[in-house]
DNA sequence: TCCAAAATGTGATCTACATCACGTAGCTAC
DNA sequence: GTAGCTACGTGATGTAGATCACATTTTGGA
């Protein structure tokens, strides 16, 4: 199901991804770093992959160095609702399952090729005890999510589903190309037909 | 605008409430919780209040203790957006403002008199950094608020008004006698005119 | 106590979007 | 190559909910 990224230049280039990352947020010595990087797995899936399935139990939570994922739920086996295209320098998982040690009813795979980092809920609070700067970027990381999702909602409230669909494509132009349009519309919550009349009326 | 909660009774109880809260997730001892009480500031406020409007500077956020505050996003000084009603245990601000430094375009009022407990964004990262067990009840309760933001979101894409009405009642019952209908439909991201035929139609 | 403002009910009409139905183009697999 | 699957386009029709318009009730101040 799962194989180690093994090319060390993946690694490397990982690892830098990473602590890039972190930088922006919190300050951390090139041994701090070092001593969070050592908790983190690099992975790596082919697209199609299935990385958390409903029922799953949950320990880990990704950082996605190269591809897409996206996470969703499935209502009823019939309607799916994407709740997040997880794309370079995102994380992603079940959160409701990771910390209530619940099962998950999120599921999260590859829409194409991907490299990610790994870290158990377990390490990461660990971690945070250790390191106060990665306890503070963590604090912080969680609300960045928070605060998305806020704005989703919002912007959900406000706006019709041409106004939602370019707000996508302005936050993740590559998307359009990425990934097929009936996942689109069932990020922006509406029917693949309407999306498809979208864009093909007014061009 | 604000005067301090000055009766003992008043305070002893909203040090119990929060000292229960937090106890729910993480151990601390008496010492630390005395410590980290020592930050947060009682406030009281009457229905109608302004805690937060747009533009201002936020630097804190604010545990209820009783009350019921709302926090509110309003596009074009027309229609009203509410994100949250605050009930007792849960937080409250413009996380956006707080964490970036940015000027409040979440506004937050009182739709009750309400007595809440406020610590500066400064102060809580102080306490994260000098008692582990706090920074690990923060990250959690910032999970929540982005699970339930999450969950709100798929109720959202997969529901219709109904559905999302009696889901708003069941977890929140006190709600249709304490807050306006209008209120209600502004949650529900509905006009008032559908809330109100809604249930006086299966009635 | 009474008045103005806010909250609520209800009809008529309009529209964005869902759903169903069907057709075509393009991949992938053997 | 061709069978089958997935992606995508597009017409017809139904419906939930927005919007406008106005009546009625409730509430909070002076």
């Amino acid at each position: 199901m799962v194989s180690s990224a093994n090319h060390t230049n993946g690694q490397m280039e990982a690892k830098e991804i990473l602590r890039q990352h972190i930088a922006k947020t919190a300050l951390l010595t090139d041994q701090e770093f070092d001593h969070l990087f050592s908790h983190f797995k690099p992975m790596s899936f082919k697209k199609g992959q299935v990385i958390i399935d409903e029922g799953d139990q949950v320990d880990h939570e990704y950082f996605v160095i190269s591809g897409c994922l996206k996470a969703f739920y499935i209502n009823d086996e019939i309607k799916m609702y994407i709740l997040q295209f997880a794309m370079p320098t995102w994380w992603t998982s079940d959160y409701g399952a990771l910390y209530n040690q619940t099962r998950a009813n999120i599921r999260v795979d590859c829409i194409t090729d991907a490299e990610v980092l790994s870290i158990s809920n377990a390490d990461r609070e660990k971690i945070c005890t250790e390191i106060h700067q990665a306890g503070h970027f963590f604090r912080w990381r969680t609300n960045r999510g928070y605060l998305a999702s806020q704005k989703r909602l919002l912007s959900f409230m406000n706006n019709d589903t041409k106004a939602r669909y370019e707000e996508l494509l302005n936050l993740y132009p590559q998307l359009y190309n990425l990934v097929p349009k009936h996942l689109i519309a069932a990020y922006l919550g509406v029917s693949r037909e309407t999306l498809s009349r979208l864009y093909n009326s007014h061009k």
